[in-house]
DNA sequence: CTTCCTTTGAAGCTC
DNA sequence: GAGCTTCAAAGGAAG
């Protein structure tokens, strides 16, 4: 990123960070004894929830939990953010965001997980971030009715979205102790949300399970009945996997993604990216600033989410070898992979237009 | 079905 | 500590 590193710029990534978590030296201590306790709270309201099927209690106390939350993230917020001109998450979606977050965006493999990201009323139709589309950064790239979502996909979940909405990530738990002390050997599949096919143990329909369709061994289990016996190999079980957290440049290529797709009516993300990635370049320092501090906030949550979890976790050392060769061919190919040339050769474009017209 | 492409940033790893 | 590697998202393309 050679605009931030270079000169002037240099301090907007890293060490912008560097100042903000400054900044933060007695706030963070608040921040850290608020929520270590209110999620204690949450988790323990969770807990008390799977036990007990008293839903409205239940729902009353997450309900509680986050009015304090958003409170105290107001607060924080506004401690924090003293450079913005706009505050860009009081009052908007955000504060509900670590309730949202019980949806868990971090974990992977949709079906598997008891908290599937694949859920549209949850998330809408590419699992989108829980915090992205609820934050108004500006008024540009967000309008108040969820900007960066087809009209028509909004209009889809308010008619599929039920009553009791609003309360839904009251019924997505945590486990116990925090995702991150769930080691591979404990059973997921014995999950309470998992043994129904999308029922709660409440009893009420849970959106983010998906039942397997087609799989008829599911469906004995969910009948309680045996599995007929099936020849065919046992599919292993797909482990779920926690995902990072994402840093500033994906929270906003999550933004933007759509309207960039609108206007340049592209579908390839690379060729989207490409361009993303320039735009972010040509961010304002304040614009950049948001992202980062949304970031921040972004792994402060999943460490408080996920203590022992670290992204060595999902390395994966036979991806190296691939995506060196990659790269070496890449830098065979070409010196600038970004550049306007290339991108204009790739969609046969006019060599006299700076990139895509409206795509810059 | 899996991997690649493409971007930036964070974190992990190696030397 | 510098430099390299991997992975986050996305979805079409290619193998």
């Amino acid at each position: 990123m050679p605009q931030l590193r270079g000169g002037g710029e240099e301090d907007l990534g890293a060490s912008d960070e560097l100042i903000s978590f400054k900044d933060e030296g007695e706030e963070k201590v608040q921040e850290n004894s608020f929520t270590e306790r209110d999620l204690a709270d949450l988790k323990s309201s969770l807990v008390n929830e799977s036990e007990a099927p008293a839903m409205p209690e239940a729902v009353r106390r997450v309900q509680d939990v986050q009015r304090v939350y958003q409170e105290k993230l107001a607060d924080h917020m506004e401690d924090g953010i003293k450079h913005h001109e706009e505050p860009m998450y009081k009052g908007s979606g955000y504060s509900s965001y670590p309730f949202l977050m019980l949806s868990d965006p971090y974990l992977s493999n949709g079906s598997m997980s008891t908290l599937s990201s694949k859920v549209p009323v949850v998330q809408p139709s590419h699992g989108v971030h829980p915090l992205t589309p609820l934050i108004p950064y500006n008024n540009e790239p967000f309008s108040s009715h969820s900007p960066h979502l087809p009209a028509d996909l909004n209009q889809k979940q308010g008619a599929h979205r039920p009553p009791q909405t609003p309360d839904i990530p009251a019924f997505y738990p945590i486990p116990p102790g925090g995702v991150g002390q769930i080691s591979p050997s404990m059973g997921w599949f014995t999950h309470p949300l998992m043994l129904g096919s999308g029922v709660h143990t409440t009893g009420i329909p849970h959106p983010a399970i998906v039942p397997h369709s087609g799989n008829k061994d599911m469906e004995c289990y969910d009948r309680g009945m045996k599995p007929h016996l099936e020849p065919k190999r046992e599919k292993e079980p797909k482990k779920p996997t926690i995902k990072k957290p994402l840093n500033a440049f994906m929270l906003y290529m999550k933004e933007m993604r759509a309207k960039v797709i609108a206007e340049c009516t592209l579908k390839e993300s690379a060729a989207i990216n490409q361009i993303l990635g320039r735009r972010w370049h040509a961010l304002s320092r304040e614009e950049q600033a948001k992202y980062y501090e949304l970031a921040r906030k972004e792994r402060q949550l999943h460490m408080q989410l996920y203590p022992g979890w670290s992204a060595r976790d999902n390395y994966v050392s036979n991806k190296g070898k691939k995506k060196r060769r990659s790269r070496e061919k890449h830098q065979d190919s070409s010196s600038d992979p970004g550049s306007p040339k290339k991108c204009r050769a790739r969609f046969g474009l006019n060599q006299q237009t700076d990139w895509c017209g409206p795509c810059r």
